[in-house]
DNA sequence: GATGAATGAGTCTTCATTCAT
DNA sequence: TATGAATGAAGACTCATTCAT
């Protein structure tokens, strides 16, 4: 290898893959540290680059966090949304397959991380809380009560304040995806429902509630 | 008039008092803004002393946390105690009951926002959080699951998996409560449930999937 | 001296003394970088103080500057309004002695700097050149109008486009003023004009074109 | 057509014309916001070209500065040289032709644009202040010395002291062009003198002092 | 030559903590 | 004890300058 060779240059142009790194740097920081504890300079350096490079990509750390969530979790709530509208099958079938894919694709990821946050730091950042809620819980809340809805017009569900139910639903889920980024670190073990056990009780305990009598 | 004379003077400044107006204030602030966003400055203000006077009481803003916690825990188990006294109506009157008492004496109050508190800095104090988890969650999760035992014992609810229950059966309780002192500050009032309404709805929930089909 | 006498202290309280000292090492900061160049480290420092304690003072750089332009120029405005409208002596006599005091008190003085500063500044600071405008150049003109239009009125001077020839006749002595801040500096010293001379050619001229035929 | 035939071809880079989009960005830019808030940024987007581009033929921002005085300051004088031209008219009518194409083709144009600029920077740039001074300032102040020696030398003026009443003479005329570029900006349309009466009160301030009693 | 992505030193501002009074 | 003036380290953000492409 020639001497001309080994000088690693000072940095490369990455235009393409910048973005995205930057963006998963910031999600494991916010998630691990909260919104006002995470340094953008130490966002930029674990994703490899210096904190000036973080500006060329986004305006400001409020800018960061919504581009956080907005690449991460509002695609999820769409998808959601167009898959529920699109399918066919009896209620209690889509909300139990809402509910297993909630679960696996944010309530037992990283991104339940971002949802502790927004709890967490809601007061001191209200733009950023409002955006989440209306990117993210509205628009899931409706998904929730879209199936029951549509299940309790089929006759397949007995009728129920739709609305209050839909939040009722789903919380049990959000309050364990919080947890498991809060509380359930420090619990011992033994004392910790099994996620798995955990969502069967849950979709038995919710369809049941819900099913004709 | 002897001035060493012993009989208090008016003026005299309450000593043993300094720490509880202290705590109170922080208190408030913890649960408004959280541990990083709270300011000692503030803290002092509002409790009528100056920034140094604090110092005479807490070594750090961390022993200041901790010492709200503690100060404010011991009264919030004692409260929560007093819940759980037994009774031999059935189980759905039971478990009305709890939870109409707990939104009312917890829930609903600044207790709440103690839980909130916890649940946002558990990951910079571990300790306090399994303190609280220790002496709050897990014990409140026992009571749930005693009288969901009790009832199936008696025929009144059907065979469930009773401990996961417990922890599902409050949980949406538990959500409003956090969210009361996070989120619903920045939602949109209208998108806001009425806690009656919401209560009512959760109670017909829990009720309609427990009890014998 | 004994040891414990020794150790100087970290700092001194100096609450009353604190902002004139900062002021005034803003002023002299200010006038020799101009606005965006003063760091406000460095007038911490020439006061004698650090970083921090600046903002026990001031709110913002923006602010200093206000309190800077504030505190040196407005009263010296006010106090000419006050003396001016309360003597009696004849225009001339008035004029000259105003436009004296207005070299002696302001543009032969640092205070100068403040409006080459302001010149130079006004681009970026509309709300600052505008608070000086208000307070300090329509006063001033102010005053040199009432002068005019009391010489008029009198007959002692010519009548004059009043409003035009305040600012016409002022206009020697703040250029001169700005030159000292800027150019004059680089000029080699012989071909600046003794500022006695100046003067005494100024108020020749002036006077000579006012004074009735 | 052979490629390297030597017809300029019509997307031809125009390398030399850089520089000058460069230098008038550069220039509209120091004039509106004086050195330190100018971005290089800004002043490469203006001109059409990346930032990097400026680079290729200004080796710092100082150095672009000084190309921008430089290259304005040459046609400045040359401007100014044209004025001077000598006539027989009387000297009142000199001088007022003086003043006029003094305020058309300086005063009134953006070249005052560049004086306030030299003004303001003087501090950080010595050369290119001693520079103005030398080459426009005094030579500026010479022809109106020599007019005025002349309309003594003939009768026409009174005697006065020529070199100082020369600056004098001049100044509002300069301080109105140098306020154009600043504080004008910031004041209420209204309170601002147009120039029309301000050069027609100018000269009857000016001649009237200098007539014979 | 041209580009524009990348850098990092520098600036204002905040706030937990200390300490002279 | 009580005060609050003073400190200084730390963080968000900017922008002149460099350099891989």
């Amino acid at each position: 290898m020639l001497p001309s060779e080994s000088r690693a240059p000072r940095w490369e142009r990455r235009k393409e893959s910048r973005p995205a790194e930057l963006l998963a740097a910031a999600l494991d920081l916010f998630v691990e540290r909260g919104y006002a504890a995470t340094r953008l300079d130490e966002v930029a350096t674990r994703a490899g680059v210096s904190k000036g490079t973080l500006y060329l990509y986004f305006d400001s750390k409020e800018e960061l966090f919504k581009a956080v969530v907005r690449e991460n979790i509002v695609p999820l709530i769409q998808e959601y949304r167009r898959d529920i509208d699109e399918s066919d099958l009896p209620a209690a079938d889509l909300l139990e397959a809402f509910f297993r894919r909630w679960w696996e694709q944010f309530g037992s990821t990283r991104l339940a991380g971002i949802a502790k946050l927004i709890i967490s730091e809601a007061g001191n950042f209200p733009e950023v809380a409002g955006f989440f809620h209306h990117e993210v819980i509205a628009p899931n809340g409706a998904v929730v009560a879209s199936i029951l809805a549509r299940g309790i017009e089929r006759g397949e569900f007995r009728p129920v304040d739709v609305e209050a139910i839909a939040h009722l639903a789903i919380a049990p889920l959000v309050l364990k995806a919080i947890s498991a980024h809060s509380l359930d670190a420090v619990c011992p073990a033994e004392s910790l429902l099994d996620p798995r056990r955990f969502l069967a009780a849950h979709l038995d305990f919710v369809l049941a509630s819900l099913r004709r009598g």
